[in-house]
DNA sequence: TTTTTTGCAAAGATTTTGCACCTTA
DNA sequence: TAAGGTGCAAAATCTTTGCAAAAAA
């Protein structure tokens, strides 16, 4: 099972570059912190803070902790927030704590799923440079029909 | 001043697309939906919950109509949902009842601008045709620094 | 031991809901 | 006048905060 073994490599990777981004910064490394992270980290799709505080409850970590250390992990740029369905936030690590992707989204359905291509940078870097607007990250967002929700006659 | 009156008049063709929408789905035409509309399509930024209903107060608007109304809004795609800084939810129209653009954000001060170049359809439909996803709308995001920040000291 | 972080519990915001009354078509 | 919409007020959720106790460095 290598890609087992492949799987926790790249997490203990992960977990070892949070742990320096932390101290860097003069930050203490906590279990919880740890824990929150691996949760958001383990996750395939992007967390709301409520789903989030009620995984984590069973670790025994408090709702306002969580709230506290998305927060901090946000300023640190180690996660970011993303628009879901129905204009509720998700949470989901960035890179190099994530492979860069975007997000395609299933208007019927509400699935989300990952998109990797991205040949938009020239476009954005034509656009911006004219109004010296220097872009440090970009998020794509297309909405369409999965090809499942074409074939159930919509609704 | 002729562009008062093209402002004027686009307005009005925008509150008729909106009737003939309601209508056509069977809902009726309220004043508090006008109300609503108007001020989400003569805003120029997308608009947080709670700061609509802010704004609606002064003309005798309840909260929960506002609630219900951008739900209906959001429901019939007449105004989506975009994530504005400090995963803050805001609420816009959407073509045809606002023209196709995206968003740049600059990461230190937060304004938000327009941006109405967008190539990037090909590269959608390259990367989603091979997976039968059939692409409805799409939103891109650009983060960055805007030039008054590049050259005040950052923080 | 010093400083940071967490848990707890209460306060503060935001969002949803049921129902009576009012409006639109 | 029939169906849909709004206001009101309470309930349910979600988010923030102050402070004492616990943990990290």
């Amino acid at each position: 099972m290598s890609s087992v073994n492949e799987a926790k490599v790249r997490q203990e990777g992960l977990e070892a570059m949070l742990i320096h981004r932390l101290r860097e910064g003069g930050l203490r490394v906590t279990p919880e912190r740890l824990t929150i992270f691996r949760e958001l980290s383990q996750t395939r799709h992007p967390l709301p803070k409520p789903e989030l505080v009620e995984r984590l409850k069973s670790a025994g970590i408090n709702q306002a902790t969580v709230y506290r250390v998305l927060d901090l992990f946000t300023a640190l740029k180690i996660v970011q927030a993303v628009l879901l369905p129905h204009g509720v936030v998700g949470y989901e690590p960035v890179p190099p704590f994530r492979d860069h992707h975007h997000h395609i989204v299933c208007a019927s359905c509400g699935t989300m799923a990952d998109l990797y291509e991205c040949d938009i940078d020239q476009v954005i870097q034509h656009d911006l440079q004219p109004i010296g607007f220097i872009p440090i990250s970009h998020a794509l967002e297309v909405v369409g029909l999965c090809r499942a929700c074409q074939s159930s006659a919509s609704h």
